[in-house]
DNA sequence: ACCTGAACACCGTTCAAGT
DNA sequence: ACCTGAACACCGTTCAAGT
């Protein structure tokens, strides 16, 4: 006696069925809360039907991965075009520490494991969509003449690290919630004179 | 027919062998490989054994990370105290990606759950503690006039977080091996640009 | 093509019982 | 005090079989 809705033979769309419901799920209850066999419960599936969709239980964490990349990305999209360049990398900033905050979980398994250029192929390609707008950034910046010459890619990486960094201290409780504030805008600050066109 | 050594009913240090295996499978096979079961098994002892030292699995792996922890206090100890503080920054730094390379696991789990002042007092005495050196390392940057004024424990941590968000893009292999080097540079000379008293 | 149900090997955790 | 052995509930994965 349950009000499980009735499901017909053919799921809608199991594979984003389960990746929504992995996330929900991921959110609530972290990486070890992840069960494939609760999951297809949730659904109202059979335990074996998710294996249709992902190789294993690995591939269905590799696929969320990819969600939050994506998702990463997106963020950047409403940072606005226009503005000073010390107000973007403002902007930029405060989008990874948000995304961090709302996402702790899905942000630690974005890095959790070992990308190789072959094996990983897919989720490098997805990083690199994710930093394509910061790295941009860091261009503009130099054509502006407010960042110091150099390769962009080099020096976004090395930027965006502090943010990760960051991200990763507060996600740990490390830096307390209080504080979070009063770190961002120290990383901001080291940031800006650290990119700054050197005399 | 196996050679497995006799044991007497009495262990040695079953805490202190559970402990030293577990970091060992920890490097070999990541905290997927590591299994409670497996680890009684190889050190031929029953599977409920390791419960009288550790109350579950993830006391087993808070106790990981402590010693991950006093591990990474312990490297600073080998930067001489002595040199300019450029010098000790560089030294300070490479430590640390150094301990994040040979240790990629162990540095995950040190950051990967929640700590919060009460439950987890004794993990962020722990951080505390290997971040001691770092952040007296700015505070005698300020004192030579090399270093910007302000609170060093707020300046050092974002400066930290910059080499562990480094550390996490190795680690993920997002930077790769071979440019891990120029990576390092950069970051240590954003640093070193980022923590300059300000004109 | 997509899903089910049973089966298998493996977990983490608990607890009476042994020494 | 410390460990064992059995038991329990839960996994991930595989595979013949169903529609």
């Amino acid at each position: 006696m349950s009000f499980v809705r009735s499901r017909s033979y053919h799921h809608g769309d199991l594979r984003a069925e389960l990746l929504q419901r992995a996330e929900a799920t991921l959110r609530d209850s972290g990486v070890d809360g992840l069960s494939l066999r609760q999951l297809a419960r949730d659904l109202g599936v059979s335990h074996a039907a998710p294996s249709r969709h992902f190789r294993d239980k690995q591939a269905l964490l590799d696929a969320l991965a990819l969600v939050g990349f994506d998702r990463l990305a997106g963020l950047y999209g409403e940072v606005e075009a226009t503005g000073s360049f010390s107000e973007r990398l403002h902007a930029v900033a405060r989008s990874y520490l948000d995304f961090a905050i709302d996402n702790p979980a899905l942000l630690a398994l974005m890095f959790a494991r070992k990308h190789s250029p072959t094996s990983g192929e897919e989720m490098l390609a997805a990083v690199g969509r994710a930093f394509t707008v910061p790295i941009a950034l860091i261009a503009e910046g130099q054509a502006r003449g407010e960042v110091v010459t150099g390769d962009p890619m080099r020096i976004g990486i090395a930027a965006i690290a502090a943010l990760q960094g960051l991200a990763t201290f507060v996600g740990s409780g490390f830096v307390e919630a209080e504080n979070v504030e009063a770190a961002l805008t120290e990383t901001i600050t080291q940031l800006t004179y650290g990119l700054r066109p050197r005399d």
